[in-house]
DNA sequence: ATATATAAATGTACTTTCAACACTTAAAAA
DNA sequence: TTTTTAAGTGTTGAAAGTACATTTATATAT
């Protein structure tokens, strides 16, 4: 039971949008949906849902995230509440904004069809409503934060990669272009990839190896304090 | 008006709750206040409110962090959004955390005796209500990240300090010991700091210069993108 | 007046990390 | 057998980080 103090405040619908990361070897791509219901129906929009009643936030993000991918166990992080006053123009609304980071070909075609949803390379994002261009741009600054620090990029490639393939993906994020010996370098002395005696030779006559992130080894050395961190990439 | 989309959604109290954080020459220390009203009448809290219908999160934080401290245009960052279904016993309620920086000594007394607030060491934090240790861990953590990689330790910090103080304030942030030449060394070649000609004899008989931090300089830089980042400190 | 005590201020040499740069190799296709 | 293409590999010079000890200014005590 509410007690007389909190029943004179307000109360507000939450919701949540993600902004879901995907690549593809052609750079950073967004994940949107065509809003199929009023305000701005018809328009280019996060993914997004209310909160309801018995679950958490992370928990309301995780399932906004399986509606629309049918994924689960994915890289999905709290960004931001974005509050404004007006910025649902319906009726005032906070949203809690979440960034996921999936394998771009891992997820269920059907659920895409049926929200109308699409890649958009992340330099050509359509306009976006209400206050959704300022959450991706938000998210994109974070994720470049974390992929400096932590080992996230991983999230975005299928379980076995080449190191091609991850430093393509590195120079997607930062817009840049990176030395393939330093790059290379860096990476595997950090030491938590582990050679595969697999070839994949989608992008090349010789081919490159497979390599796996070593989860485990990784997160050993973290809570060993081992101050194993991801340099800036430059 | 709200659409028949949006009405079947639970709309919920939204609070917010502000992590203070400040710095006496001994150490870090954090704000709390003792509740005054049930539930956990007299335990020790972080300040908080709720959310009124016409302020956005920021403005609501900023209210919330002026009834404490009588302060205005404090550093003020919005820290994360916390939401797990029994966090609060009264009634389902989100609660989007704040920290701020203060200087110890500038801020009103009065109110602080109204809200029956105090000072505690970072290390002596006592048992606190809902999930507020939580916030308090994060906000530490987030602090502890942010000064590494942008100057926010001045937040802390009177207008003009010495050296010896900025160092102490890293040293407590920290919680570990600096090299006192490569400390100096380190945060003059940033130059941001400038150097007053007149001497703090707080702490010694020589008495240490007090310098000023140049947000001018600092900002000019950074949107040159001259990438001048506060490197992590050792 | 002089000595003493205390914290402030300063420089150098060594080690590690970063950044720039070009050739060889494997394998498919011609 | 040659050609084409992307994968894979090392070295060197520059910059940044780290460890470390003495001198200086001034208040206080003798």
């Amino acid at each position: 039971m509410p007690t007389e103090y909190y029943k004179k405040h307000s109360h507000l619908l939450v919701a949540l949008d993600c902004i879901i990361f995907g690549f593809d070897n052609e750079g950073l791509k967004l994940l949107l949906i065509k809003r199929d219901f009023e305000p701005e129906k018809g328009k280019w929009s996060l993914m997004g849902g209310f909160l309801d009643g018995k679950e958490s936030l992370d928990d309301a993000a995780g399932r906004i995230l399986h509606n629309l991918t049918g994924l689960q166990n994915i890289f999905l992080e709290q960004l931001h509440a974005f509050g404004e006053i007006d910025r649902d123009p319906v009726e005032r609304t906070i949203s809690i904004a979440y960034y996921a980071l999936i394998d771009v070909h891992g997820h269920d075609k059907e659920l895409m069809k049926q929200h109308s949803a699409s890649w958009f390379p992340i330099n050509e994002i359509p306009d976006l409503i209400f206050d959704h261009k300022e959450m991706v741009d938000a998210a994109l600054k974070r994720l470049r934060h974390k992929a400096s620090h932590q080992p996230v990029g991983f999230e975005l490639l299928p379980e076995k990669f080449t190191l091609p393939e991850l430093q393509k993906l590195y120079e997607g994020i930062y817009d840049t272009s990176l030395d393939k010996r330093n790059f290379r370098r860096r990476i595997l002395s950090m030491d938590v990839l582990v050679k595969t005696d697999e070839k994949m030779k989608k992008y090349s006559k010789k081919g490159a190896f497979l390599y796996k992130f070593d989860q485990k080894k990784y997160s050993e050395r973290v809570s060993n304090g081992d101050s194993l961190v991801f340099k800036p990439i430059r």
